[in-house]
DNA sequence: AGAAACGCGCGTCAAAATGG
DNA sequence: CCATTTTGACGCGCGTTTCT
């Protein structure tokens, strides 16, 4: 589970940073209006920049984000307690583990439900931005409807009026976008996000299909690499299979190529799962750090509270 | 200066979660 | 129920810091 990563600590404060204030992480507090009887506003400055209003010392609970993975944590801890064996201290092999553990709800979804409930909280969008993942040159240029990728890492783009640009993906000095002009515009399918399959054909051109009704082939030879849209029927050439049409895939080796295709798109696919994975985890830790420092000057508060309380008290008794 | 330790991000796999 | 998405786990490489 992922809080038993040796790479995700939070910072747990010492005695030193209570007592002196200094919260590991530079939180401050800006001011107070503790006037008795309304609630009073505490700015906390967060070490990412950030300004939280801290809304009176006494207040109903806000919702916490740290709630059901702290619940989760207690449990396993009982489990392995329970256990009492060798299994709990590093011998329980990973599946075990996995077994044992239960599974906490996403990162996505927790940040997404607590920002309806927290203003203040970022929101994950549900989709990348544009740029992100795409060529830098190919971003500059007018807003392609769809972009794709050749099997030799170039990039077309297709722009609504139906022009193409193709562009490399080396950033070594890319030479400029051949920008060409489909013969037949049309919007692209939407939806339609990636090459569906890359050959080079019998004729040493290299061919490669957008989903939809038209054929990219690349010319072989040439310094400066030609490009013609064609219509599929006429020019699929044999050995060139549509993925859109796996039952027309007969022989062992169009199989083996497909999977092969298959397995590559899913790899592609999850390698960009992780990261933005990875992107989210950070995000979520960021926001329960940021939680912890707010409690942290909350619980210092009250403290102090208490202390200016009792001292009335014992004051009246003598 | 070189070795060891550490932190971080990445790619991949497998399994859980989710959506249709 | 199945396909897809999400995420924990693992191993690896690389850069930085600490130790000798």
């Amino acid at each position: 589970m992922w809080w038993h990563q040796h790479n995700l600590c939070l910072r747990r404060p010492t005695e030193e940073d209570s007592s002196s204030g200094d919260l590991g992480k530079k939180v401050s507090v800006a001011g107070s209006g503790t006037g008795r009887g309304s609630p009073a506003v505490t700015l906390v400055q967060l070490p990412s920049g950030q300004t939280v209003h801290v809304q009176g010392v006494i207040q109903t609970p806000q919702p916490s984000l740290i709630q059901s993975p702290q619940i989760q944590t207690v449990q396993v801890a009982t489990i392995a307690e329970a256990d009492g064996s060798a299994e709990s201290d590093g011998v329980i092999d990973s599946h075990k583990r996995r077994e044992i553990l239960s599974r906490r709800p996403s990162y996505r979804k927790i940040l997404n439900e607590l920002s309806s409930d927290v203003p203040g909280v970022p929101k994950i969008e549900e989709e990348k931005s544009e740029e992100e993942g795409t060529p830098p040159n190919i971003a500059a240029m007018a807003v392609p409807t769809s972009i794709y990728q050749t099997s030799t890492g170039q990039y077309i783009a297709i722009a609504q009026g139906g022009a193409i640009q193709i562009s490399n993906a080396g950033s070594d000095g890319a030479p400029g976008l051949q920008a060409l002009t489909m013969t037949n515009p049309g919007a692209p399918p939407p939806g339609a996000t990636i090459v569906q399959y890359a050959a080079q054909a019998a004729d040493g051109t290299q061919r490669f299909f957008v989903p939809g009704s038209q054929v990219v082939v690349q010319a072989a030879t040439g310094d400066m690499p030609t490009y013609q849209i064609r219509a599929p029927t006429t020019t699929l050439p044999q050995g060139v299979v549509m993925a859109a049409s796996p039952g027309s895939l007969h022989s062992p080796q169009q199989l083996a190529e497909e999977a092969t295709r298959k397995r590559e798109l899913r790899l592609m696919k999850n390698r960009e799962a992780a990261k933005e994975c990875r992107r989210r985890k950070k995000e979520y830790v960021k926001c329960l750090e940021s939680r912890v420092a707010v409690l942290e000057v909350q619980n210092k508060k009250l403290i102090e509270e208490l202390e200016t309380l009792k001292d009335i008290c014992s004051s009246k008794t003598d």
